[in-house]
Order: C-alpha cells, then sequence, then structure tokens
DNA sequence: TTGCGTGCAAAGGTTTTGCATGGCA
DNA sequence: TGCCATGCAAAACCTTTGCACGCAA
C-alpha cells in the first residue's frame, strides 16, 4: 500500500460491504454522499481503476456501462469464471473443472484462447429463473 | 417487412459488406456520408435496435460502446456461440458439440441457463495469437 | 517539503428522445 | 389521406481529463 487516503477506504468499504452485489460508480458515489462521506466522482473512478488493476474488483462491461464488484482473492490472482445474471446483474465466480477443459478444447481445437477475466457468461441464475417461472403462470 | 425505405436498406448493406468485422453506430454513419447517402445518427440506432431485435445483427457490448455484426441466419433463430478476439474485434461464431453440452451442465449441476445470445468469450483468434507471438520475440 | 490524491469543472463520446417534416402505402 | 420513418437538435448518460489545491509520507 503505497498510500492510504480516506477516500480509498470508503469505497473499498462500499465494495466490501456489498459482497456479491456489483455496483456502478455512480451509484457507488451516492451511496458514500448518503453516509455522509462524499467522495468526488473522479476520484471514484479513479480507484476503481486501481483497484480493478490489482484484481481487487472486478471490472464488468454492461449495456449501460461499467459494474464493480469486490473480488476477494482466494489464490492470488487465479483464473476465475464469471457468471452474470442478467436479472439482477449479480456475478458469480465459478471454479468448474468442464468449463476448465472446454476452454482447452477452444484453444486446442478452434485455434480461440479464452480469457476468463474478460469473459462473463451471462444468463439467468437459479433465484431469477423462479421468479420468471411464477411470473409466467399467470 | 412492413415498410421498406432507403435508409433502412442502406444500413443493412453496410452491415452486410463489412461481413464479420463488427461496426459502431458512429462509424457506420461515417461509411454512409462518405459513400453519398448519409443518414441520420439517430435513425441509424433505430434501425440497428430493429434489426438486434429481429437477429439480423448481433449487438456486442464493449467497454467503449455497442458493436454491430451482419449475422446470417443460418438455421432461423438458432442458438449461435460467439467468440470475440479482443485484439481485432472480430467476432465468430462457433457451433461446437461441448459448448452447448457444458452450456446443459452449467443449467443442470449450477443452476445457470447462459444465454447464448448475450454470451462472448472473449480472448484471442489464431491470428492475432500469431501476431502477439511475434513481437513477444523481439 | 515533495509528490500524489482529491475536487471541481469541462470536455468527449455514445446513445436516447422530442418534434416537425416528408415519403410510402 | 394517414401513418410511420426520418432528420435535426437537444438532452441524458457515463467516463475521462486538466488544473489548482490539500493532505499524507
Amino acid at each position: 500500500m503505497p498510500y492510504t487516503t480516506k477516500q480509498r477506504q470508503a469505497v473499498l468499504q462500499v465494495l466490501e460491504r456489498r459482497g456479491e452485489r456489483p455496483v456502478a460508480a455512480p451509484e457507488l458515489a451516492d451511496a458514500l454522499r448518503r453516509e455522509g462521506c462524499p467522495v468526488g466522482l473522479a476520484t471514484i473512478y479513479r480507484q476503481l481503476e486501481r483497484l480493478a488493476e490489482t484484481g481487487t474488483v472486478h471490472r464488468i462491461t454492461t449495456e449501460t456501462g461499467a459494474l464493480y464488484q469486490y473480488c476477494p482473492r482466494r489464490d492470488a490472482g487465479q483464473a476465475c469464471f464469471l457468471l452474470r445474471c442478467a436479472a439482477c446483474g449479480r456475478v458469480e465466480h465459478l471454479d468448474c473443472p468442464q468449463l476448465r477443459s472446454l476452454y482447452q478444447h477452444l484453444a486446442a481445437e478452434h485455434r480461440f484462447q479464452v480469457d476468463p477475466r474478460q469473459t462473463v457468461l451471462t444468463g439467468l441464475c437459479a433465484l431469477c429463473a423462479e421468479q420468471e417461472a411464477e411470473h409466467g403462470e399467470n
């Protein structure tokens, strides 16, 4: 840690507290302002950039902008696979042998090297699938 | 086809001509202007929206904005898997049994339903991987 | 004291929206 | 004639950048 400022800590705290729920930069700014610890939007973006570079948070590109999600590093820098629910926005990590072997297959047979950090499998998580089924019954 | 206008055709023609190379909306507007067939940016966005809804083009979300790529529908509406090269931006379709079975595995074992249309596997295509290897040797 | 982080404001870019106009059916 | 698409302009966003100031080391 070359530096520590209260803004840096505040940003990180919000991310930690959100846990698995990813947050957008403007939303994060609102949260901090409501907590009585306002941080400039530019600062937030700069901190998020640093945090994403070091792997402390994930940066997830969506149609409406980028989302950031705290990523407690289990095994430092290990490849982790991301599943994003299009309905609730949540992102889960998955360490699945089949997924890993698929990527190996793509590299070997289709000459395409998937970058797990840039790749997000998007779809419907279990909870949202349930809710959608309920609504479908109506 | 409820309607046919020359703008609609012009937009589609550019997309067809680009083939596999995805294009951004502002870039598409430039192309049309250079061809002597200027189309308003708003119109382009509206057309692209329609084309994406019907599945005629893919809409690919990137960090810098959305890209659109013509998608010659082989088997109408069939699920197609997308591989995007982060280096050159090109997107290829892939119909791979292993990929399909992986998605089934995720649904069955991890309760996550991947939506192929929203999912883009990002990484390095064969050509760009070669070039990168060459540069690495320097 | 030095340098980096911060805040504010402005700029840049993509995308959306409102409204009057014009063309196709 | 009626409706829908178009064009233009403005607006809404997110995000980045420049610059002066302040705080941490």
